[in-house]
DNA sequence: TAGAGCAGTTGAATCGTTTTAACGCTTGGG
DNA sequence: CCCAAGCGTTAAAACGATTCAACTGCTCTA
């Protein structure tokens, strides 16, 4: 069992451990004759540096905590791909921790992040958990909000204006003529859900002729927006919104599927018109091609390890808030 | 910036460094008087202990690195689920590395794991890399190979038998009344795709009076299924297939898709019977509810990471070779 | 009462890397 | 001819947790 260290390198170049070292990490302080006889060593020996002693001396890993509210979304999943390469282009690795709406399991990847002494955590929160960050920053981790505005300004944050994109959605199907609106999405609890109403509501209070109803349902599923669309193809058709506004592009993925189920006839978008939210890869190659709202997911997640990585090199900078604007990408499903 | 060790820790509970050790790793000889001492000064200065200090002087960390093919398939985020389940009951954590099927990322997260003296790996091969892994193993390191039987037998594998899952398919196809059928999958040096067809063709074999096409495509996504079926629609339909058998369901989607589309009134199954393979979780949710062939994926990765660790606890231990069957999953796309 | 045995505790050594102060040597300027 | 500066290199001191042999007080037994 061949465990090879910097000493045996050392020892078949015949230099000291504090040259190979310098090999490793600030080669322009060696001579060029014995870089390539300490690199000839490592080949040879096939020497790869243990990360937890590089670690410990260091007092902080190479590595960046993310904690999401659901992996299976894929705006979580882009934002932690953007969040990979910015961090890559500075040698990091992104760890993801997916704390499922839950507090005790935000806590543990907390601890998890903390016993590995991160280089620092982006963290899109659930609960109220300011005074844990706090603590996290004092002991020189710094952290930075996802997808949220923070309360304690102290704190810097990337997020989107989920009350514009409501907006957005909304004043897109009215100015394609349609009067009676539908939103389906819940629960109102999620933060996301709520500000995409609210931003719905604005859109339709300065069009006295435009009605907005909301359609509750428990989870932001496929599933549940099939519950939804069943739901309405029960009306009569003079009760049927002439479009719906669903709260993420999964939910509309599934009211598509109820409404286009062989016998019911339903157009779209000729009858109802559809938009979601979020503009998934999965939308663009929908039965009928889904109008949505995209958030510059990636960018998210690069911004905030640019911002990260600025606070852990300088713990004295000034916090930020960015809020990135959503957009509008209109495909078939809301195109007369 | 208060940084806590064991040794402030000893020193607010008037012990030794080797006592507040034991009373995290050894309670059990320490008297419970010096652990409630320990432990309330713990909880005081908020101590979290070092991971790489202690990974240092163990050797090898807490965690298993995982390596996929791709980790947009959902198969493999299944397999990683029951990975991390599994791996946590033994309070190990799982990190996930794609190769992407590319040799230079592969070889990149070998050797990152290596760097973190990870305590097992486990790998869905992409290259050839039987010496990489054999030296590995020599660094102490175990190793398991997923979804692919090992050429070297001293490597354990935990795979599933995709020939007899072809022949599942298609068998199912034929006991429906179908003859003519289409194989839409590709490409060919995927194991996955060549053995599905070999196993779709064994099922033909027997069945002098029907017929098996194949359609290829470039990639096992949902675009390509849509494009494959389009070209279906432009037959006359009496050169039309009357069953397909999808590679995988992100396939079948888009062939479900294609043909489905409003003006071409093709009824599913009726006219055309549609499989697909993997059972995801959206295969029960699409338009038409889809047949498919079930891996049993969460068990795969549990499986792995049992063997994983039974080899890193005792080397010597004899590798195991494990095939799982797959199973059939009848569903409103295939029934009459 | 000496000695064994035991539970509880200690302190030093250890893991592998990085960094820093110090070293010897050469060279060029004064 | 001396000194300062620069270069390449070295040896030793960290980093923080774990382990293990050694040691302390005990009690129990012969």
């Amino acid at each position: 069992m061949a465990v090879v260290s910097v000493r045996d390198v050392a020892e078949r170049a015949g230099v000291s451990v504090g040259t190979v070292s310098n090999v490793m990490n600030h080669p322009e302080k060696v001579s060029v004759a014995t870089v390539a006889r300490v690199r000839s060593a490592i080949g040879d020996l096939g020497f790869i540096r243990n990360d937890a002693a590089r670690q410990l001396r260091d007092g902080r890993s190479k590595t960046i905590g993310l904690i999401v509210l659901d992996v299976r979304n894929p705006f979580f999943t882009d934002v932690a791909r953007g969040a990979e390469d910015q961090a890559a282009a500075s040698g990091l690795t992104v760890i993801l921790g997916n704390s499922d709406e839950d507090t005790g399991r935000e806590s543990t990847y907390l601890d998890l992040f903390e016993q590995q002494r991160v280089h620092g955590v982006l963290i899109s929160p659930f609960g109220e958990i300011t005074a844990r960050l706090q603590r996290l920053r004092q002991r020189g981790i710094a952290t930075v909000l996802v997808d949220r505005t923070s309360d304690d300004l102290s704190f810097s944050s990337v997020s989107v204006d989920d009350v514009a994109g409501g907006r957005l959605a909304v004043e897109h199907l009215i100015s394609q003529g349609r009067r009676r609106i539908a939103y389906v999405g819940g629960p109102m609890e999620i933060r996301q859900v709520a500000d995409r109403l609210e931003g719905a509501r604005h859109a339709v209070a300065v069009n006295p002729d435009v009605t907005l109803e909301v359609i509750r349902i428990d989870a932001l599923s496929v599933l549940e927006g099939r519950a939804a669309g069943a739901e309405i193809l029960t009306r009569l058709p003079a009760r049927r919104p002439d479009a719906i506004f669903a709260a993420n592009d999964l939910v509309a993925m599934g009211v598509l599927q109820a409404l286009m189920m062989q016998g019911h006839g339903i157009e779209i978008p000729d009858q109802i018109a559809l938009i979601g939210y979020d503009d998934i890869d999965f939308a663009a190659a929908a039965v009928v091609p889904l109008s949505s709202i995209r958030q510059p997911s990636a960018l998210i997640g690069q911004t905030a390890v640019e911002i990260l990585l600025a606070e852990a090199a300088d713990s004295t900078i000034d916090p930020r808030q960015i809020v990135f604007q959503p957009e509008l990408v209109v495909r078939a499903s809301t195109r007369r």
